[in-house]
DNA sequence: TGTACATCAGTGAACGCGCGTTCACTGATGTAC
DNA sequence: TGTACATCAGTGAACGCGCGTTCACTGATGTAC
């Protein structure tokens, strides 16, 4: 049977199921991940406790189905804004709006680790187009880079020795054919822009009197140029 | 009353404060703040629950002295490291060595934020400490780099405007007088390194099969030349 | 169209758990004369 | 050196709470003939 026609009762469940899923995002973003409780969700949706239990095997699989949608949610953004022409910049202020949207679905997926929870696989193969994306954009960053002008400041150790290192270990490219360059590239889009919007969304830059905003702008103009 | 001589009475005393708080980094170390309870660390130390009330306020007094302890930790390595003449890459090491040494302790003080936790003053004053030392070892740097070769890749937009932004807003510096770019080349160590650490720290880095130190390490060597 | 049955959403009571915290109390350790 | 008292560490019982989860059951909604 198609996805096409779905019964009265298949409405109604998917539609109570979001809104399971929207309630535990309140919670979530009100309280961080720790702080969601089933019950809670219930009460608000003037439903009694056991009845989630009909929508969810309970709340580890609710907290790991909440993980998927962030995940894919940060793919699909990934996958627009590297397809939409906007080049590095674009996909760093694509993440960056992403992130400040719902700063605790970013926590949900780069903050620190729930004590014992593990990711199914599903989650670490949409991590793999997160990062090929990524990639995508590195890939074409770095032909546009290697033309007019030198690679930057990297001659200030001679020859990249960390890219000859990636050269050989770069199994979590999962087959992109990205040169090791933009390999290195990509990973220090990664961490970099983590590095800013984390300490941002934990507020570790309010009080402190610059604005945000522009030093994510000067750190993208770094990427975005020879690294 | 001075220091020098402790009674017998305040000798125990502040031997069962150590040891409580030894159990609850523990605790910690394996199931994250949000897993520290107090009577599971009164039952590790075989007493029971109550008597923890002797020596902390409660679970929230504990809490904080915990976070006091890793920001003076942290703000005592630098210290040394800043003063020991290794310049930004000492520094940055330390950091990892410190971090590495016990990743909660790392997350508890630039981690996810805790849902409705507000640092007391005394603690925001350890992070300007912090703060202090970093921007030394960024001041010499920047009169180490200045000289011999240019700026590096900031010349790819101009003069950089995010320095201008920094010269009018250097609240967060206390006073510091580091020029604007030492300013800045300090903010992108911030960011950089606890973007790498962070990272790092949570395991994302594990089954993608390069090694985390050399990419650090090259992380590092760029913070150290031109930025 | 109407009847018989299956499906399934939701309820309410209950279980067991661990939590932070309070309170009145016991006993040992220290101090003052 | 010995006695009287204060200090304080630690106990055990209890309170109230919210949690995830199970279970038997009710009632409504859909399906098959």
């Amino acid at each position: 049977m198609t996805a096409g026609a779905a019964s009265p009762r298949e409405r109604y469940r998917s539609q109570v199921r979001a809104e399971i899923k929207a309630r535990a995002w309140e919670q979530i973003a009100s309280a961080g991940a720790t702080g969601l409780s089933l019950n809670a969700i219930a009460k608000e949706l003037g439903m009694s406790g056991p009845a989630l239990y009909r929508y969810f095997g309970g709340r580890d699989e609710l907290i790991t189905e909440l993980i998927r949608d962030a995940y894919r949610s940060l793919a699909d953004t990934f996958r627009a804004a590297a397809d939409s022409g906007g080049g590095l910049p674009g996909l760093a202020h694509a993440l960056r709006r992403w992130a400040l949207a719902d700063p605790q679905r970013y926590f949900l997926v780069y903050g620190t680790p729930v004590p014992g929870y593990h990711a199914p696989d599903d989650i670490t193969a949409i991590a793999q187009e997160i990062m090929a994306a990524l990639l995508d954009v590195c890939v074409a960053a770095d032909a546009d880079t290697h033309g007019p002008d030198t690679h930057g400041a990297a001659d200030t150790h001679g020859p990249d020795t960390f890219d000859a290192h990636l050269a050989d270990h770069r199994q979590w490219a999962g087959g992109h054919p990205a040169p090791p360059a933009a390999l290195h590239r990509a990973l220090l889009c990664w961490t970099r822009l983590h590095g800013h919007l984390s300490l941002e969304l934990a507020g570790h830059f309010t009080g402190m009197g610059f604005d945000p905003e522009l030093l994510f702008a000067a750190e993208v103009d770094e990427l975005a140029g020879g690294h």
